[in-house]
DNA sequence: ACAAACATACCAACTAGTCGGTATTGTCAT
DNA sequence: ATGACAATACCGACTAGTTGGTATGTTTGT
């Protein structure tokens, strides 16, 4: 006889209550939501949310964990231009990458972490470090492929690649907040554009 | 006789308030700060609160308002170097300053109506409007100096003024969320430092 | 049988906002 | 100057609903 109920496929609310949790905050901030909208989003039960995570702040500094590991996946790994060989033709594409990514309701392409360490870093160290890992974990990523176009084709001005990795992720965090500001992502595809000339007249031939 | 009481200035409850809402957003953001915080640090009592303001979202628009005439008279008004005569040099002296007030405690120098537009975008268009309205204000006045610099001067790859005015707010307000995330100001003066190199290079004599 | 996964009912603390009232002020006739 | 009067500024207790979190169970896979 089979059980009344479906068989739900186990471990699955954790991910829900994570997914929940990136969309929610993307769209509302960490403060105004809460506990009970993520599990109604995730259509999972109170009980089940503090099974498996101890509280909210838990679930957002997990939640970051897997926020970091996605970008990862989509901007680092899935796209076929990462695999080009020439390290300066990689950055631009990552650069136009981002630029193309700005599209849609502002709430689909905006960072989780950014939005969360803005209401948190002088309330929860616990979230600061969440998202300052995650943040440090794209620019170091992505400090690679600057430091082999460096290598390769040299730059102006001592810039170092960290620094201007750290540099994008900036001009990227600043432009979600105009792209909110205006409810309308033009602004920011706008902004990148500003850090594509940068960059190109950086590694142009002196 | 004199009255027991002090003379209480009057009006001032508005404005003590109104700071508070600064103080405290900056801080904890608009959503986990609540109207008796907000009371509680103005010294001011809760009917007091709701006799000047309709609601807590009433004081949030009001106080950006009040950030936009704080903004032009702390950073185009008062300080000397506004006086420059070349636009230019005051472009630049206006990158340099707002590098120069990235410093000591994060909450002190980030953006009250920056933070607020993160958690109130999607739910509250009096407050996305009302921090649209202060960007906007800060961006075209800006571009004011930007578009008499690139007049004089000329600038490269047809450059506009105002989306570069735009581009330096974007570098700025990810300059404040890697700060917030790093605990640390120095990571946003250097991303300023790189606006900085690019502005000139989009002005250098080709 | 056993532990992990899930659910429901519940709680104390806190939330934005209301309400009836008092204190202080400026205005104006005397 | 002074007293009457209305308007404005201010206060703190109250409410209805929400908050994160808990206590106590039931269901499920192995």
């Amino acid at each position: 006889m089979p059980s009344r109920t479906a068989p739900t496929p186990r471990l699955s609310a954790r991910s829900k209550l994570i997914d929940a949790a990136h969309l929610l905050v993307r769209r509302q901030g960490y403060s105004a939501t809460s506990v009970d909208q993520i599990c109604a989003a995730a259509g999972v039960s109170k009980g089940s949310f503090f099974h498996h995570f101890p509280s909210k702040e838990a679930l957002a500094a997990v939640a970051a964990e897997q926020w970091t590991a996605r970008a990862e996946e989509l901007i680092f790994t899935l796209p076929p231009w990462t695999r080009v060989a020439d390290p300066l033709e990689r950055l631009i594409a990552h650069i136009d990458f981002r630029a193309a990514m700005l599209d849609g309701p502002v709430e689909a392409f905006t960072c989780y972490v950014g939005t969360m360490v803005q209401e948190s870093f002088a309330t929860s160290e616990v979230l600061r470090k969440a998202s300052d890992a995650s943040i440090t974990a794209y620019s170091e990523r992505l400090a690679q492929d600057i430091e082999a176009a460096i290598t390769l084709y040299g730059i102006k001005h001592g810039v170092t690649a960290l620094s201007l990795a750290y540099h994008v992720q900036s001009v990227l965090q600043g432009g979600f907040i105009l792209a909110k500001s205006k409810a309308d992502p033009s602004i920011a595809r706008e902004t990148v554009g500003h850090l594509k000339c940068y960059i190109k007249m950086l590694f142009e031939r002196g």
